[in-house]
DNA sequence: CAGCTAACCTATTCACAGT
DNA sequence: ACTGTGAATAGGTTAGCTG
């Protein structure tokens, strides 16, 4: 069993910190550490305990440490270490943890933790750049609906004048709506495929207000690209 | 199949640094 | 003092291994 993480079952993660029992390393090579005053540093073999005495010892240990406990970021070059890992490979297996366990002089519950809490970072990223793509994609699709349906209502416009030049000349006159005209030709645009409602008359300024509401199995049937979050990196 | 373990995830806490 | 950021924790889920 490994004793670097995942230990929980065997030690609850009580207040006040106990990261250095599930922290502890056999490979004790913390002293390159550039980050020297990492907390509980000074007292990691003492969560090898096998007696009630050495637990004791061990909790007492663990009280001083909390009080000299000093949560320190990683310097930069630790962090360019750790980056340039992630852009390789955004998961971690054992041997490479290790690897830059010893490399950094960092726990490898550290380069487990930075490398979760790296992958949270970018998942955001890459929902907020999915975000902005959809977006994108909407209000051009958007205005795009938008300058055809002004060239019907014009090619309307345009038949109508031109059908009361014909009704004129041979003296019949029929009236038509406008805006009945201009409604149906809404609903020709976007009524069959159920996207919105035809019986709401809002709907043009719905959509170019960019508040149109559509079901979500429409919205998973589009052809919009799907978040690569286990394809490539993100490069801020 | 149940139990265990390691690794992952999301949500949250907390300390630090910059303003 | 306030706030944003990132390291660390809590607790849950899942996959693989073993008896």
């Amino acid at each position: 069993m490994e004793w670097n993480e995942s230990t929980r079952s065997f030690v609850p993660r009580a207040e006040p910190s106990l990261s250095f029992f599930y922290n502890y390393s056999s490979s004790s090579n913390n002293h390159n550490n550039s980050n020297p005053s990492y907390p509980g540093s000074e007292v990691k073999e003492a969560a090898l305990v096998e007696t009630p005495q050495e637990l004791l010892h061990a909790m007492e240990e663990m009280k001083y440490a909390s009080q000299r406990e000093k949560k320190k970021r990683l310097t930069s070059s630790q962090i360019e270490s750790l980056e340039r890992s992630f852009q390789e490979e955004i998961k971690l297996d054992t041997d490479r943890k290790m690897k830059l366990s010893r490399e950094l002089g960092l726990q490898p519950r550290q380069i487990a933790v930075w490398f979760q809490n790296r992958r949270t970072r970018w998942k955001a990223k890459q929902l907020e750049h999915l975000y902005f793509a959809l977006k994108q994609e909407f209000d051009l699709i958007s205005s795009e609906k938008h300058k055809l349906q002004e060239e019907v209502m014009r090619l309307k416009a345009r038949l109508r004048e031109q059908a009361f030049r014909t009704h004129v000349s041979a003296g019949v006159y029929t009236e038509m709506c406008g805006a009945e005209t201009v409604e149906s030709t809404s609903e020709m645009l976007h009524g069959s495929k159920g996207m919105i409602s035809s019986s709401n008359n809002n709907n043009n300024q719905q959509i170019t207000d960019g508040y149109c509401s559509f079901p979500v199995e429409d919205h998973q049937n589009n052809n919009v690209p799907l978040p690569n979050w286990a394809v490539a990196p993100y490069c801020p």
